[in-house]
RNA sequence: GCCCCCGUAGCUCAGCGGAUAGAGCACCGGCCUCCGGAGCCGGUGGCGCAGGUUCGAGUCCUGCCGGGGGCACCA
């Protein structure tokens, strides 16, 4: 079955094309009637027309009595009023379906590159939108049935892992690994750091040790794989922590992709593409110019023989459609990094490893910033650690729950406590169209009402809590009656779930499916005021009783897709 | 210098070329003999500026102002 939208649309859309071919019908919800049609104001002018006399000819060839009733209205638009009947009779099929409507499409193969960490660097707020946004893409792309490929491609080369791993083998492997282990991965790092800049006897030893590396010898790939596995394992119990379905699998780090560097070169060379500017090998794509004006190159060899993240990223586009196969990809990758992506993929498009019918996009978003507007940092300037974060938020929702269910065991309630930390983290980050840089504020997403994702939870578990009350699972076989205003708007909501799940895939909008939610659950808590449900007759408290289990499945469901859980109780 | 993103209510944000620009927070006023008040109902308050395209512009185009970011070997 297909939405309520989409049945209004291909039939209006029939009707339009029968006065002009592939016409649309700019049908949208509306606030006077449930749906309208904009379509004849445009066509008017096209077709020496007024826009009531088109509006009129649409009508005239539509049949949608099955549907609801018509009728032109201002200067031409087209008003449909849904039958009360046919809302109820989709509301009892939706009773059997897990979908809630929401039809799978015709399944693609979608690679989603995502979270992207380093190795032996403390994952911190900057990391915080690509893993979340990543991962709702990733739900959202697998529900609708794609075969989602996650692709964590964690910083795991290059020249600081010298100095690394010469700082791993002066504490000794076990010391270091003890160290790596509890999750102080700065300190390691900084502590390296700071004996590269201080000691150059230590700074020679690194660089013979990136030598080394790079030269594939065993012992150093032993040590630097140590490093790697400590801190992947990290990397997992802060996806744990957030409730993000990354996995060890996942983890296809930058030297995965080492040994096709050769190749991508001289594949690049052979296509005469690749031309030697200052020393390093580029190519040029058309469109590019730096800041002198110039064309700008993408450095795919450096001057010194070493291959730069260009190079890496370009063996990883090839990888993707010419071995996994994809139909899709995605970079969840700050915005700062869009004209890089946009020479990755022309020179890929040039080089003819990722044909037009694959598509390739940059999924961009904007920083975390501060209560001071500038990107988010502690008070000493340092960035701040994602557990970190996460401890926070969930101090606080600890608070908050003991102040209002001070009658929970304290397992409950830690239970809890996490559930609505990351709602409330997560969602404030993807309620807001991602492109845009955000401010960070705690207090807001934890502990304020309203377009929060406690306030999502809290409408769901209400409707758990009626059930509970109720005593009872919710009817079989009943269709619902829609007679109150209030219920119909619901009903209304409840049939629109399919169009939020495109819109956010279409668009890879996660902040789409937010503001679906957000409305919906305001529609629910309108209704729950207005229309008792348990204290009613016999057959419209059935009838309710089926509109707010649709309504609370959707909610969870949708939450589930933002990777937020649904407790029952809150 | 060039390129990209962003300027919407006091604050944080929605707004797919269409009717009277919406939420949340804050503020003011209502609503618990009634299913969970983290709630509901009502009110105050706004598209940076100037042109243009269009029957119609917050939305598209141009210029300006303001903020952020990027522009050769770190990813």
């Amino acid at each position: 079955m297909s939405s309520l939208y989409h049945t209004l649309e291909t039939r209006l859309r029939q009707a339009f094309d029968a006065l002009s071919p592939g016409a649309d019908p700019v049908l949208r919800p509306s606030e006077r009637a449930d749906f309208q049609a904009n379509g004849a104001l445009g066509l008017a002018k096209v077709l020496g027309q007024s826009p009531r006399e088109v509006a009129s000819l649409v009508v005239a060839t539509l049949d949608i009595s099955d549907l609801g009733e018509i009728e032109i209205a201002g200067p031409g638009f087209i008003n449909i009023r849904v039958d009360a009947a046919v809302m109820g009779e989709r509301l009892r099929l939706l009773l059997d379906d897990e979908r809630l409507g929401s039809a799978p499409r015709e399944p693609r193969r979608v690679v989603i590159d995502y979270s992207a960490p380093n190795v032996a660097k403390e994952m911190h707020v900057g990391h915080l939108r690509s893993t979340v946004i990543g991962d709702c893409l990733a739900r959202v792309h697998r529900f609708v049935g794609d075969t989602v490929i996650a692709r964590n491609h964690v910083g795991d080369w290059g020249t600081p892992f010298g100095m690394l791993i010469e700082h791993l083998i002066d504490l000794g492997e076990a010391d270091a690994i003890a160290s790596l282990s509890v999750g102080d991965l700065d300190s390691f790092y900084r502590a390296a750091r700071f004996k590269f800049e201080g000691d150059e006897t230590f700074r020679e030893r690194s660089r013979a040790r990136v030598v080394a590396l790079q030269g594939g010898d065993p012992e150093t790939r032993r040590l630097w794989q140590l490093l790697v596995d400590q801190s992947v394992a990290y990397f997992s119990e802060v996806y744990a922590a957030l409730d993000v379905l990354l996995t060890p699998q996942d983890v296809v780090g930058e030297s995965s992709y080492n040994d096709q560097l050769e190749a991508v070169v001289e594949d690049l060379d052979r296509q005469g593409l690749l031309v030697e500017s200052h020393g390093a090998q580029c190519v040029f794509p058309p469109g590019f110019a730096g800041r002198d004006g110039e064309p700008q190159p993408l450095i795919v060899r450096k001057s010194d023989e070493g291959f730069g993240y260009a190079a890496t990223d370009l063996a990883a586009v090839r990888d993707r459609v010419s071995r996994l196969g994809a139909n899709e990809i995605y970079y969840v990758v700050g915005a700062p990094q869009v004209q890089h992506f946009q020479m990755i993929f022309a020179v890929a498009r040039l080089a003819g490893w990722l044909p037009d019918s694959v598509h390739c996009e940059h999924v961009a978003f904007g920083s975390v910033l501060g209560p001071d507007r500038k990107m988010f940092k502690t008070r000493s300037g340092e960035t701040i650690k994602l557990s970190a974060l996460l401890e926070d938020a969930t101090d606080r929702a600890r608070t908050e729950l003991a102040q209002r269910r001070p009658e929970q065991s304290s397992t409950e309630r830690e239970a809890l406590a996490r559930d609505v930390a990351r709602a409330a983290i997560k969602y404030a980050d993807l309620s807001t169209d991602r492109q845009r840089d955000y401010v960070f504020d705690l207090d807001r997403m934890i502990s304020a009402e309203g377009d929060t994702g406690p306030y999502l939870q809290y409408a769901h578990a209400r409707i758990r809590a009626v059930f509970r009350r109720a005593g009872q699972e919710v009817p079989r076989g009943v269709t619902p009656t829609i007679a109150e205003p209030a219920e119909r708007a619901l009903a209304l909501g409840i049939l629109a779930w399919p169009d939020a799940v495109s819109a956010a895939l279409s668009s890879s909008q996660p902040h789409r499916l937010c503001g679906y939610l957000f409305d919906l659950a305001q529609r629910f808590s309108t209704f729950y005021e207005e229309c008792p449900v348990l204290s009613a007759p016999d057959d419209i408290r059935d009838s309710r009783l089926v509109i707010i289990e649709l309504t609370a499945r959707i909610l969870a469901l949708g939450l589930s897709l933002l990777g937020i859980a649904a407790p029952e109780q809150m």
